[in-house]
DNA sequence: TCCAAGGTATGACTTGCATCGTACCTTGCG
DNA sequence: CGCAAGGTACGATGCAAGTCATACCTTGGA
């Protein structure tokens, strides 16, 4: 069950939830950035700078935890985002690599993904 | 550019695209039933009995074929549609796996993927 | 030739979702 | 203490998506 903040438990996240959540560019976007990023990198909702307002951010960040994709805890006035790396690597190995694998061709790299797939290697070496 | 009947070329599969499109349980079903079959398996789409009306069916079915998972080609009386395993595999390699991973947990099986996330070896060796 | 079966096209309906504005709460700081 | 800043809650709105009923087309077979 998950707990009063709602992320759900490794085993509860459920595939149809993420593919939702991941359906969204914004949402996608966040979970691009945090997976490109270090490992337990924390940051802010607002440090992502959506094209939207505070409350729509809200919304997505929500949707993006309750999918079990990220975790958020508080941390005096702001509150942190983390992502749920390792649980999202065990249940669904390969799919952060072809979340980063997207924005790697927007940013116009050559095409092809490269060793994408496998389970490590998502994020840099940390 | 998509051909007439709405197929996209493999460069033109967005990531987006495909996971709205496997954002529905019942395209999910569809996909995962396909990519369990042997490759290059030709079902029409009356033989997935979805539980909804004809004219939902064809509008699935649609979803799909313009995501760029599956290819449709008449056949007389009917339509055939085959998965496009190679064209995913090649753009988002892993991704059929998690898929097939649901299927098997949704149906009683152990915890665990296995092997899942490797390229080849999503669907039976054919 | 006529009819049944598989799909498609169209229009309508309903629900869900993304978005916003506003009000409100909490924390940190001057 | 008082205020600005980061988030959340709530209500409203507009649009996209899933569903259906119906009508229609095409093919294959009796």
């Amino acid at each position: 069950m998950p707990d009063r903040e709602g992320h759900p438990e490794l085993t509860e996240i459920e595939l149809g939830k993420v593919l939702s959540a991941l359906a969204d560019p914004l949402r996608r976007r966040v979970v691009r950035e945090l997976a490109g990023g270090p490992d337990g990198e924390a940051r802010t909702c607002s440090s992502f700078a959506l094209p939207v307002g505070k409350a729509t951010v809200t919304h997505h960040f929500r949707t993006l935890r309750e999918a079990g994709l990220i975790r958020q805890v508080d941390r005096g006035n702001s509150r942190m985002a983390t992502l749920r790396r390792a649980d999202i690597e065990d249940r669904f190995p390969g799919l952060l690599s072809l979340l980063v694998a997207e924005g790697v061709e927007e940013a116009g790299g050559a095409g092809g993904v490269g060793d994408a797939g496998g389970a490590g290697g998502v994020g840099p070496a940390v």
